[in-house]
DNA sequence: ACACCTAGCTGTACAACGTACGTTTAGCTT
DNA sequence: AAGCTAAACGTACGTTGTACAGCTAGGTGT
């Protein structure tokens, strides 16, 4: 429309000096797959996930919406890659002590990768798709099961406990009604339920309230390695579900 | 603008033939907050949540867009009133054996309230305001705890334990990568990694791969007993995170 | 040196979505 | 019969992802 605004750098006072004027020093450097995707990680780690819109994520890269598309295949694409980058993080390299140290170590630092990125960490588990850093998280820890002497089949369903354990929980932040300040604006939003038919809630509020303990991740996933422990030294001694 | 179109009934046959002018047997039963809700989860149970649109759904209740909204206020109020319409399914009566008994029984009917909505259940975690029967579960599992004799500290950790795991389990469905079918149309996605390099998985792939395992959720779910049943009776055995 | 090719960026445009606004209508009250 | 009120309506707007076609710069062959 205006060739104002087409010609880059116009305005822009290192070009106008003149040291060159058929370069462009001031053009950022070309536009890459790796680039959008940090940039796109960057973008939802600062703002949120619902700042990330293909326009948005443009500008901040100061390109027009439609050249992400040379590099991503769509926005399907874009999330899944910056899921593999977040996964990358993950240290799938120790090897020191038995399976049940290794398999701790292994996925609290999976879980520290996540709690790093939780906004995208929100949008992980429904990905169907895997990429090879999820794979590689994924052998080391089936890897561990199947040294500590599992079987296939239960080291899996161990995998997958461990897996849905972990990504779930960067999910599940403050959950619990807020009494106080919001109550007013939901009006009619719920029936009111008064402290005393909740009272094991009421007890223990302070603790339910907020953002998660730390250590909470921790607790859990002592629980689940305490269970899978007693059940590799005496698998008749868990009791089980009926049926 | 046009009387044509405004005039209502006016091409309906059964209101023309004039039994009585006056009254409009045409008429489907008045919209409701109920009766919408209620119809919201029947389509996203039938169609996947996806198919959840305002349009959508006053398609499916005969009604325009617009006349939803005198009965929820935006789409997020419709869909935490789905999800407390679905955990209203859940039996929170049990009162028959220990804690560890009774506590078995109520995760498994939460789990399977959220199976039976399964679409639903994938967005359920991710909410933040909690309803009334969200409010009971949560009062039922928390005293089942206190009883055992947790600390309030503790007892609310073991519920998000127990929480995080349900909800999560029913967005982790089949995972895995597709080698088969649709690795031709992923071509240049992610780079292919051999099966060499991923022995563990190759090994446990017929485990791994499909939706889930019928009995999967059991087993994490003793798992999580287990360990807790250890903690209430000895504490100081189990291994726990450094620092 | 000049014409050509190609990869990548741009502007324009469209369909689907949630929903704000102002108007119309039906059923009850008086 | 007249009038009021709450519910439903039609229209429209802004935002989203993305298809399409044209432009443009940098490298290549002659």
């Amino acid at each position: 429309m205006t060739d104002q605004s087409s010609v880059p750098g116009r305005s822009d006072p290192t070009t106008w000096v003149g040291i060159d004027a058929s370069k462009d020093y001031t053009r950022p450097p070309p536009l890459s797959r790796a680039r959008v995707v940090r940039a796109a990680l960057g973008l939802v780690d600062e703002k949120g996930l619902t700042a990330l819109t293909m326009r948005a994520l443009a500008t901040e890269l100061e390109v027009s919406p439609m050249a992400l598309y040379n590099h991503v295949r769509d926005k399907d694409e874009l999330v899944d890659l910056m899921v593999d980058l977040m996964l990358a993080e993950v240290d799938t390299s120790v090897t020191e002590g038995d399976w049940l140290t290794q398999l701790r170590a292994l996925v609290r630092s999976y879980h520290q990768a996540l709690a790093a990125h939780h906004e995208l960490a929100r949008v992980y588990s429904v990905r169907v798709r895997i990429g090879p850093h999820g794979l590689l998280i994924m052998e080391r820890t089936v890897a561990l099961l199947l040294e500590a002497g599992f079987s296939p089949a239960e080291a899996s369903d161990a995998f997958f406990v461990l897996f849905i354990y972990t990504a779930g929980f960067q999910q599940i932040g403050d959950i619990v009604p807020r009494r106080d300040s919001a109550t007013r604006e939901e009006t009619g939003y719920y029936p009111p339920l008064p402290p005393q038919q909740i009272p094991s809630i009421t007890a223990v509020s302070q603790h339910l309230n907020g953002p998660h303990r730390p250590g909470r991740f921790d607790y859990g996933l002592d629980l689940l390695l305490a269970g899978l422990q007693v059940k590799m030294a005496q698998p008749e001694k868990v009791a089980t579900a009926p049926q």
